[in-house]
RNA sequence: GGGCGUGUGGCGCAGCUUGGAAGCGCGCUUCCUUGGCAUGGAAGAGGCCCCGAGUUCAAAUCUCGGCACGUCCA
């Protein structure tokens, strides 16, 4: 049997034969004898369209969704699978992943690789899903959403140690049971084609399920791991069995409801009150009225619909031609809509469709604590935000993004299961409206500025501009085209192709941006058993007896991927490693234990492997040896490291539960901790967090640090645990501060909050939009942080000889006077040009219409330009001026009046460098006016006299 | 995580490519036009060209670092 057929006694009992789509070559199986096609081809157009194909479910919207779900996860239930509660679709535990994008992705890399035990097994689930590849095609296609809900039926087995729930032939069985028994599927109906699946490290046997022309369901057997010594070759790469062989299935409960409600769309079936409503406010009704198109628009929608995927509009798709072939497939049916018709009510139909899938990703998204930004996932979140921003524009609603965010959570969501709160959600769409339109403000101007070069009865832009005003302004071509469009250039149009090349332009920079993967092994580790980490036990024990296994010298190109914080003060030399230690290694954005090892110095400290590397300033003999961490350092990380926990969870009590930590460091000079939060912090904030935590410290509760089970601790505390970052082990370091703040986290920590003393949140900054980060210190560094801001006011106060209270005050009034004192100077300055020009004596000479002034003058550069341009500005006056300073090295400029015979005659470039030899120099300039300069200031004198000379004077 | 871009009178922006006199629009002050206002006209005030180094005779302009902000891609 070849890879990824699937032979089931099933089959055979229940009257499935194996056939070959005539249009497809994909081997499918049917009971209906006569069948040619799979089902899922361009042969097979949909046939539920106003011809439900699921019975007994006459509701539409949410509650379709919710009966649909229920029944689904009743079904399964009955048969031994435990109910799961869905995850996040912020996929927080993981790293390769923002959004969980199936269901399988919650229990993905921990549970299918085999280190953490399933929740349940078998178990059954809806999880919310979201994929943006296709956000182009939602509302066009009429079945492409953005989010959805994959409910699923999962059961992990481990052949080899006999333990088997269910494999292929149970599964095929448990879904046509429940399509055919509980959904009423006509059996005959009902294909699955084989469709073997592979990616992301995995493969295996898989089944779409196909009714009606829709896939209702896969059903994937994933039994192999890619490994170099495999047996099985896919794809050009070797895969061998995993010890651990999953059931992941996926159905598409959205996909159910629209084949149980047979409406035009799969957004009639599940967002009907939105899709009315947006209708009504966009006056939907009056606009196709006002076409006067010959078809029903029922029928033509229906039709559309069936003919779906011919719309599915991909990044760069011809849309012309996509059009036309649906003008011609409707023509086919007895519908006569031309081009220009077809595109009038498609545009505006697609985003009454679009907006409430959009809305319902994003409430999920912010309903889960998303803060919008400009990277990571929070950018998709904005993303979304603005296209739902532009669809509402364009349909001229006149409704804000809140009012759609809060129509929407009333009718399509159970917002109770959120961590954010409604008005958090509404808060934050409010903010994202205002940058959008701020975006939008400040696009116009660059538009203007970008094409002022360009005719304007110009029909085609330049690429590079339109590029750039992408990428740089977040403009995509077609709004920087509208905008130009109001601006005067009313004959300008986006070219066609431009959308391809374009995501081929960011497609190559995303390849080349992968190609640079950095290997990660900095050190020989496989030599080694893994290190006894001691430090946990004790946190205040600093001395140790171990035994040194190995030592090697420090190569450059270790030194220099090691990236030393400028805390190590010593230059390591070697590394060392131990068979226990007590050293504590960088990690979890603590910084490694300094201390001293036998006879050398601990400089830093890493681990990797679980091996623990000791960077030291010298070498160690095998064998025997003592070794000390350093106290003081120690307790001035544990310092910070506690008091990041502590501020964390302050700002999350006092901010909100979008409050989450993406990010720290811990020093012993100060620590820094990365929030996401939806706006600036001001100082007032800052200090109300750090009161909290202050008042927290002063309560000295127990840090608890427990071990536990990663299942267990998802169970009892959430994914709250991993401010951190994604955990990597089966075994978890749990550390709860009171009822304060709980994460999972494997640094060192007091054992009660007190320890800590004085906490101050020094500074915050920026690090993205949507991410604060707070400079923090405590304990020692707390007090020498406030001498040291003591030392900076005494110091700054003295100099002006006032106290630090008038300080302020003080440098505002010396910053105002010495503003006034440099106009002053500068208007006096004026009065002497004026002086000096105005009465003659400023020994200029006249001959054949030219005025030449040359001349020495006191003042700086400024003061010669004005001197200069009130000798040459007048035209009645044609003049030649040359005036030298002995002022910074000696300054020489040459004006001449323009557009005068002065100008004619002369060329001030040539005059200035044949007389710039005399101060050491050179400049340069225009030929009417140029500046030069030199280290001879003496020269100055010399230098005119030669002018003079040039001249003939 | 990887790019790209921006920071210039109170506000909105040009100038930066190719270094050589700091500009435009709105607003502000005063005056003229008017019975008063809108408007129109004239004159004027208002700039550490984000900060710090470097290159240069010369930096808003070029280079490096920092700060603040925007945006695209994954």
């Amino acid at each position: 049997m070849n890879f990824g057929e699937v032979d089931i006694p099933f089959w055979s009992e229940s009257g499935h034969v194996c056939k070959k789509c005539s249009a497809t070559g994909a081997r499918f199986w049917s009971r209906d004898e006569n069948r040619e096609t799979c089902g899922d081809s361009t042969e097979d157009p949909y046939t539920f369209i106003g011809n439900p194909i699921i019975s007994g479910f006459p509701s539409r919207g949410k509650e379709l969704k919710d009966s649909m779900r229920e029944k689904f996860q009743h079904f399964f239930e009955q048969r031994g699978h435990s109910r799961i509660k869905p995850f996040p679709v912020i996929a927080r535990w993981r790293d390769d992943i923002h959004l969980t994008i199936a269901s399988i992705a919650d229990f993905q890399p921990h549970v299918t690789s085999g280190l953490v035990p399933p929740p349940a097994n078998p178990l059954v689930i809806s999880q919310p899903c979201i994929r943006l590849t296709d956000v182009a095609a939602v509302g066009r296609s009429g079945r492409h959403l953005s989010t959805f809900e994959m409910m699923a039926h999962h059961a992990f087995n481990r052949p080899k140690e006999d333990d088997t729930v269910y494999w292929i032939d149970q599964c095929v069985r448990y879904c046509d049971e429940m399509l055919v028994g509980e959904f009423g599927i006509s059996p005959e109906e009902l294909t699955y084609v084989e469709n073997p699946w592979s990616g992301g490290g995995n493969a295996g046997p898989a089944l779409e399920v196909i009714v009606g022309g829709l896939e209702l369901a896969t059903l994937v057997f994933m039994n192999l791991e890619e490994h170099e010594e495999g047996r099985i070759e896919i794809k050009g790469l070797r895969y061998r069995e995993m010890d651990l062989q999953i059931i992941d299935t996926g159905y598409g409960l959205e996909r159910f409801c629209w084949a149980a409600a047979g409406t035009p769309t799969i957004y009639d079936a599940i967002y009907p009150e939105s899709v009315n409503w947006l209708k009504d406010l966009a006056g939907f009704e009056e606009m196709v009225n006002g076409l006067g198109l010959s078809a029903n628009t029922d029928i033509l929608l229906g039709e559309l619909s069936r003919l779906a995927g011919i719309l599915n509009i991909d990044v760069g798709t011809d849309v012309e031609s996509l059009f036309l072939k649906l003008s011609e497939r409707l023509q086919e049916s007895g519908l006569e809509v031309s081009i220009e018709e077809l595109k009038r009510l498609t545009e505006p139909l697609s985003s009454i469709y679009a907006i409430p899938d959009h809305m319902h990703a994003i409430c999920n998204m912010l309903g889960d604590g998303l803060v919008p930004s400009n990277s990571k996932a929070g950018y998709l979140v904005r993303m979304l935000a603005r296209r739902v921003c532009r669809m509402k524009e364009e349909l001229a609603l006149g409704v804000s993004l809140s009012e759609l965010g809060t129509h929407h959570i009333e009718k399509h969501m159970q917002f109770s299961n959120f961590t954010q709160s409604k008005e958090g959600v509404m808060k934050i769409l409010e903010l994202e409206e205002i940058r959008y339109h701020e975006m939008l403000r400040k696009g116009e101007a660059a538009v203007k500025t970008a094409f002022r070069d360009l005719p304007t009865d110009s029909t085609e832009a330049p690429d590079e501009t339109l590029f750039r005003l992408s990428e740089e302004r977040g403009l995509n071509p077609e709004m920087a085209i509208s905008i130009a469009n109001q601006a005067g250039w009313e004959e300008l149009s986006v070219r066609v192709g431009f959308a391809a090349d374009m995501a081929a332009r960011n497609a190559d920079r995303t390849k080349v941006a992968a190609k640079e993967k950095k290997n990660t092994n900095l050190f020989q580790s496989d030599d080694f058993p893994q290190t006894s980490m001691d430090y946990y036990s004790d946190t205040n024990r600093t001395s140790f007896e171990a035994t040194v296994l190995g030592c090697s010298s420090l190569s450059e190109s270790q030194l220099s991927s090691l990236n030393l914080s400028n805390e190590v003060t010593n230059d390591p030399t070697h590394y060392v490693v131990l068979d226990r230690t007590l050293f504590y290694p960088e990690g979890g954005g603590q910084l490694g234990d300094q201390g001293s090892l036998g006879g050398v110095l601990v400089c830093d400290t890493r681990v990797e492997n679980g091996i623990v590397f000791h960077l030291t300033n010298g070498a160690l003999k095998l064998g025997a040896v003592s070794g000390t961490v350093s106290l003081d350092r120690r307790r001035q990380l544990m310092d910070h490291h506690t008091a990041v926990h502590v501020v964390g969870g302050s700002a999350r009590a006092l901010l909100g539960p979008h409050i989450w930590q993406a990010g720290s460091n811990k020093g012993a000079r100060y620590a820094r901790i990365d929030l996401t939060h939806f706006s600036r912090l001001s100082r007032d904030e800052l200090n109300r967090i750090e009161d909290h935590s202050n008042d927290v410290i002063s309560s000295d509760v127990v840090v608890e640090k427990l071990e536990m089970p990663r299942a267990e601790a998802d169970e009892t505390f959430g994914f709250e645990l991993y401010q951190g970052g994604p955990p990597k082990s089966s075994q978890i370091r749990v550390i709860k501060i009171g009822d304060h703040d709980v994460q999972a986290c494997g640094g060192t920590h007091h054992d009660r909050v007190g320890k800590i003393g004085d906490l101050r949140i020094i500074r915050s900054s920026q690090v993205q939009d949507g991410v604060e980060r707070l400079q923090i210190v405590a304990g020692e560094t707390a007090r020498e942080h406030a001498r040291e801001q003591e030392r900076l006011l005494k110091e700054s106060s003295d100099v002006l000889g006032v106290s630090s209270e008038d300080l302020p005050s003080a440098v505002s009034r010396f910053f105002e006077e010495w503003k006034s004192q440099q106009k002053k100077i500068e208007s006096l300055e004026a009065e002497i040009v004026r002086l000096r020009t105005s009465g003659g004596g400023d020994g200029a000479i006249e001959r054949d219409g030219i005025r030449y002034a040359i001349m020495e003058v006191d003042g700086d550069i400024k003061a010669l330009m004005s001197m200069l341009g009130e000798l040459t500005r007048d035209p009645l006056m044609p003049t030649l001026a040359v005036l030298g300073t002995r002022e910074g090295g000696g300054k020489i400029i040459v004006g001449i009046t323009e557009g005068t015979i002065a100008s004619e005659a002369h060329n001030a470039v040539e005059i200035l460098n044949s007389i710039a030899t005399h101060i050491d120099g050179g400049g340069g300039g225009s030929p009417t006016m140029a500046q030069g300069g030199g280290s001879k200031s003496d020269g100055v004198p010399a230098a005119l006299d030669s002018a003079r000379e040039l001249l003939g004077l």
